[in-house]
DNA sequence: GATGAATGAGTCTTCATTCAT
DNA sequence: GATGAATGAAGACTCATTCAT
């Protein structure tokens, strides 16, 4: 019947769902899903009800988070996979997402496709998909990824790599050391490792 | 005062304390660390008063778990390390706690130093990690890794893969494909992918 | 400091308040005296602020639709009592009464001289209960109620059958049959059924 | 699966739960259902927890009043229908349920089969439904209640007469006199007062 | 030692009321 | 005057932890 969270008209409302967003996405990044509504509205600098006025659920929160994220990245990849050097779209593409689930645990958590919070991923999770493919598909006409390499196993790769980064707290150095042997194992030239079973 | 949990004397009391080990890493398991300690006492058969003369606090029992595991796995990588085959072992072991994460979120989230439950890595974790130091070094000599490979990205591959097994459920054939590129990755001969920055 | 609600001089606000005291009725009807303003309001379509400004309270709201109801049947009371037939005013009303109450939740409530609103029945019941009583002194002259009936009996009796009609949704049928029951109660030429205690 | 609150074995626990009981029996029937667990809670000397240990829902705790009652009245109505005089077992049952409704909201709550509380009415006031009829059959045959008299006007009369009890706080003299008008209407020997429509 | 009832702080959510736009 | 966003005090309910039995 109605949209599910049109952005408010007034000022100080945007102003606030904005903020609500952002402390919220700290929040939960730093505590994780189960951290309390209390928290966010105190980092936002409203009172509770503001929160539960602009996002009726937690899950709505959560939902709306995730919503906003798929939408940058969606909006990211699409930018890559269009102008994007072919052979180094995909490995940026997979730096950045990376460095950010640092950053944000609710990067890992959407991949997952989890959480708890039956995120609507049907769509918006769709479009990441096709744009990494598309990166993908590019980087293996220039060579730049072995043909045998499918979309899936990137998308795991892709999501364990920012689940680990999330969880064990990745610095800079080691992300890079860490994506580098990823890296090199899609690659072509190397004997493939595929083992017996 | 006492000591962190010197293992009951009575029959019926260490029989108790299995059980409930052993629900509790089944219910962690299945709901996440935020189930309740009244599910775990349910499933163990006992009244939840039994479950804390045990385990005074939560957290208590999450270490408990965690420990329990640790002084497995540790096992497992000893009996690898000294009487493994240098070339297959550290991979070995790679496949079997990647396969053991998609069924136990335990596992995983006791890799990542987090899980909000402050785990006192400190002892347990570094044998462990020295287990498969030993097998990293082996394989390095035995020409199965490559020289610049360093311990800190092996364990930052194995927790990342852990926890997108975890996360994203991987079946039988894609953890095999996945971790397939991670060992192309690792083994030498194949043009190291540093990047720039 | 200000009188209790000095009709707004603005069209548009005495439109308003028209508004709102009738979609504030039709709420509480429908859902008691525990709906929320917000759905009176939407009702009304204004604004909630709009509510607040025309009655700072919700007890004011109550309180003015009861006023509202007090005037028409007071109107009522009083022409039934000045011009209807003597012998079947009092049945008139009576069956008028009950068979709003079925539909307005409010008009039982007041008669209840509760509702947690502490509606200050006293000017304005007193009005209705006089003008019962002049229909039930010329219902006694002309010989249809008996002699040894009071006005409280009355005001008790249809009381009770205005609050059952309400709570159990009598239909056309049962209200006919059970306010007949009580008529005949009412009329003379039956032996009374005075108990012992 | 589990029976929906068999009764606690330990003293405490049964103690403390006809305490709570009683405590919403009076609290309930002084401010409605609207009135706060807490409040309950307080009244009957324990901790919010425990109200919610035996009841799990307030609804629960509403259930279990009328439960109660219901298996009161019910008793009573059996009693009276097989023992009582047949001209005033139903008269007398009408006294006490109204005398009753004065006192506790709740009595006159459950006839109407509304409060919002969705009581399983299905079974017990169905049995109590059948002693009433009972009754009313013998006071017909022992000529105590006119022939046309049917059961659903009996028992709106009865709600009726209850919720007005209720609603406006009869007191004893006033209750007596306005069921004396009803027991007149459902006697014999008067003309009858079917209104035309 | 085991049991399970009691506790009470903490969580999500609602809603009357206030106030900036 | 109207609007609708912000406020914050309750209220229902959960759950780790304590303690009488």
């Amino acid at each position: 019947m109605t949209p599910p969270e049109p952005a408010p008209q007034r000022a100080d409302a945007r102003r606030n769902r904005a903020r609500i967003l952002d402390a919220a996405a700290a929040v939960f990044a730093a505590h994780g899903a189960s951290a309390s509504t209390e928290q966010i509205a105190a980092r936002a600098g409203v009172a509770i009800g503001t929160v539960f006025r602009h996002f009726p659920t937690k899950k709505d929160l959560l939902r709306a988070i995730v919503k906003d994220l798929m939408e940058r990245l969606t909006a990211e990849v699409a930018e890559l996979a269009a102008d994007g050097d072919p052979a180094t779209a995909l490995f940026a593409f997979f730096d950045r997402m990376v460095r950010e689930a640092g950053e944000k645990k609710t990067v890992a958590d959407l991949l997952a496709a989890d959480a708890g919070v039956e995120v609507p991923v049907a769509g918006p999770v769709q479009a990441l998909r096709e744009g990494i493919g598309v990166m993908l598909d590019r980087a293996q006409r220039a060579g730049a990824v072995r043909e045998d390499v499918r979309l899936d196993e990137v998308l795991a790769l892709l999501t364990a790599a920012c689940q680990g980064a999330l969880a064990a707290g990745w610095d800079d150095d080691l992300r890079r050391r860490t994506l580098a042997i990823v890296y090199t194992g899609l690659r072509p030239g190397a004997a493939s490792a595929r083992p017996a079973g």
